[in-house]
DNA sequence: CGCTCTTGCTAACGAACGTTAGGTTGTTTA
DNA sequence: TAAACAACCTAACGTTCGTTAGCAAGAGCG
């Protein structure tokens, strides 16, 4: 249903997705992605401005819904470390639902030009910011015992955003086991980390973190 | 010293490491690689076959080199938490002595043309099963309680393949530090992970995580 | 001295690139 | 029914791409 009343503009932003995440936004010419769709490259040009346009609606578009997310999570009630886990699996949960468009989002942006590229960094560096804020006030508050907040928030993101690299929406792996689990190794330790209450089947994931 | 007895060849590579790191190998002319040599791009073909042929001596030579270190480090005595830990700093050692050919082998290997891809996936594949078999060992001794390995073991390497994301040689953060605090984190957890002895200073990381 | 090797040059190749111009078709709207 | 629009086409543009051919200058060595 959703895919035909898409518009032929967001087919082809759908398309470059897939492109541009398996073959990466230099590598992909107008023409493969005009191919995929069963047209003409100059065709893509009643629909779209430019390549960077369609690259800008991607990252872009994940950028704003990342940050809605955050901003969701950051009203829940409770402690920091309540507050941490809500933004760990609102992050997780826009990583599942749009893998391919994060894989862009987090890999592609690099080739975007001024002035959308300094945009999209300051985004970014916001976002960070705001992870990092939820750490420092468990710190502050006594709750956590981070020794290096700055490196916490980065190995924190960095285990998130590596996702995509594996995560493959027909696999048994539910976006909701992967949240408890991997919430529950990043918090409580990979050795010390409690079992998650769920019993998790262990044939769930690809032998393989390859991107293909 | 090691600059000037680098032959053509190497600076080649050298120079090609650091512009496949910045702009991605499929955004990197021959003509960018050659003006940052001071010759021209024509030049480059009595020291090389193919641009191909840099990247693959860059992937490969990679592969090598974080395969040895975690040979090595299968080597230490002691149990599995040790020899986890061995590999883990084994893992980040290689990647902050070398963070730009470690951001190239890892971001830019789906470049390669057969049969050096499927070469190059094997190796990877080998290289994350030798982790998992030591969480595995861990496991079984009933030293670890992890519930999901497949899923720890692709946690515990994103964590690590992103550190190049945000390494600074030229920091104040030493390869050591950030061994110790990485490793820590992981196993241990960033919430309950236990200060390390030596107290970091905070302002050591630049405050953005981007690529540039 | 003469030979070879290294290192670089200029010129140019065919292919692929992103993009534009201008036209055709079929559908919707006034 | 006529006008407007959406969607796509062919043809082609100027540019850049990786790469090759052929040549020249200098260094090291017999």
């Amino acid at each position: 249903m959703s895919t035909t009343t898409l518009s032929r503009k967001d087919q082809i932003e759908q398309s470059a997705t897939a492109l541009f995440k398996s073959r990466g936004y230099a590598a992909t010419s107008m023409r493969d992605l005009a191919t995929e769709l069963g047209l003409e490259a100059a065709s893509l040009y009643s629909h779209i401005k430019s390549k960077e346009e369609i690259l800008q609606r991607i990252c872009f578009r994940m950028a704003n819904e990342f940050f809605e997310g955050l901003e969701q999570a950051e009203k829940t009630l409770g402690n920091s470390k309540e507050k941490l886990e809500a933004a760990i699996k609102s992050h997780l949960t826009v990583l599942t639902k749009q893998p391919a468009a994060s894989a862009v989002f987090q890999n592609e942006w690099k080739h975007l030009s001024e002035p959308f590229l300094s945009d999209f960094l300051k985004l970014r560096n916001d976002y960070e910011n705001h992870f990092r804020q939820i750490i420092k006030a468990g710190n502050a508050s006594g709750e956590f015992t981070i020794s290096d907040e700055k490196m916490a928030t980065l190995m924190l993101l960095s285990s998130l955003n590596f996702v995509h690299t594996w995560y493959k929406p027909e696999g048994n792996l539910t976006p909701e086991q992967i949240s408890e689990t991997l919430c529950n190794m990043l918090l409580n330790g990979i050795v010390s980390g409690q079992k998650s209450q769920k019993t998790i089947p262990q044939e769930d994931l690809k032998q393989s973190i390859h991107q293909n």
